[in-house]
DNA sequence: GAGTGGTCTAGACCACGAG
DNA sequence: TCGTGGTCTAGACCACTCA
């Protein structure tokens, strides 16, 4: 026997999947909803929960609950999202001397000048991601670009973690819905690091690919 | 002001990180710990859920609830989970006819035969993570090396996601907490795909890693 | 001020695990 | 059988949004 919560969050999910609830639709009341399923409120809005971890539904305090936008997943591959086409990049840029995590990130003294760029990416209307880029100032340029020069060696550490609340209210997205987490370290052919960017990439909106081409001699070993 | 719940989880979140409660301990009954907060249950059942999502706590239905062992963090490189000291592995092996998603996944026809490993990784007592690895069936080894031979190139593709209910109860994790989901192709240098690994690793115990090295001309693009 | 979601209470009843 | 966690009820009260 499912449970109530699931039994309620599975019709509302086929309502949504099948576009009888289309996107930025407004759902009833959550009193509303509670009476038409015979439930009590806690009951319902435990449905809801499991269809906002889910990232169907977006939760709007004082307004009410909203049928996400179902936007198209990108991928994250050679340190870019692809594709591209409608994206927009809002940066702020800050200077600021190194601490914390990030001395042994780029491989600097404790309070090197660095730069800071700081990014949201949004897919039409809709933010879709976070990322902040730090390069030793001597480095920096005046304007980021995607395709930093000089750059011999990249090494990207995933993890999957939920966001901090800052990150879930910048995305509009649940702080129950896991992020990807991906540090890329970026080093030129000295061995330099020469940018490191904190990717913060929604779960249910974007995946990461990656390519590895094996060079194995005559015994399968690689090499 | 900081919600009752998030309270809670922050005192015993401090007692668990500074080792006042011990792996494998069982916390007092959910009646016990609310009366001790004095809170109600459901309350303090929204606490331990936070807890349980962050992969502290796990919950045995009739038994209790128990910290978890923290286990060392396993990164995922080329393929391999490292360091590999104390792992080991079950697999079980069955034949089958290609189906579903695993048709162009494996760029195989209809019903071709495959080989599935099914691999449960444990760390310890603790189960860590599970692999589903498909090879076709005239190219599969009686027993899975991890070092397969013929492989000339690799795709990862890294997502998060909830784990499915049997992904959680197979790896003894709460179902709130996100895994990393990585799908592996591997081809050989004829373009023909030699090995396809489905693989979820709980983010609370595994990171992946990828090193990308880049061919820059004098211009600065990439070639 | 009216309506919305957010948090919490104080229980009831069911399902699971172990003796 | 008994103690455990799992689910659910029927409210109360607070915080936020918008007219």
């Amino acid at each position: 026997m499912r449970s109530l919560r699931h039994t309620i969050a599975d019709d509302l999910r086929s309502q949504i999947t099948t576009g009888e609830l289309t996107a930025g639709t407004r759902l009833p009341s959550e009193p509303q909803l509670a009476t038409h399923y015979k439930v009590s409120t806690p009951t319902l809005r435990n449905a809801l929960a499991l269809l906002q971890a889910e990232g169907l539904i977006e939760k709007i305090h004082g307004k009410g609950n909203f049928v996400r936008h179902p936007l198209r997943r990108l991928t994250y591959t050679g340190g870019r999202l692809t594709p591209d086409g409608d994206l927009h990049v809002t940066i702020r840029t800050t200077n600021l001397r190194a601490r914390g995590h990030l001395i042994p990130l780029l491989k600097v003294p404790s309070r090197a000048l660095l730069t800071e760029f700081f990014c949201v990416t949004h897919q039409g209307e809709s933010p879709h991601s976070l990322a902040r880029i730090y390069v030793p100032r001597d480095l920096a340029p005046a304007e980021l670009h995607w395709h930093r020069s000089g750059v011999s060696q990249s090494r990207d550490r995933v993890s999957a973690r939920l966001p901090t609340p800052e990150e879930a209210s910048t995305l509009r997205i649940s702080s129950a819905l896991a992020v990807l987490s991906i540090t890329r370290v970026s080093t030129d052919n000295t061995g330099r690091v020469v940018e490191a960017a904190l990717l913060v990439l929604p779960s249910d909106r974007t995946d990461a690919l990656f390519d590895t081409h094996h060079v194995t001699n005559e015994k399968g070993q690689e090499g």
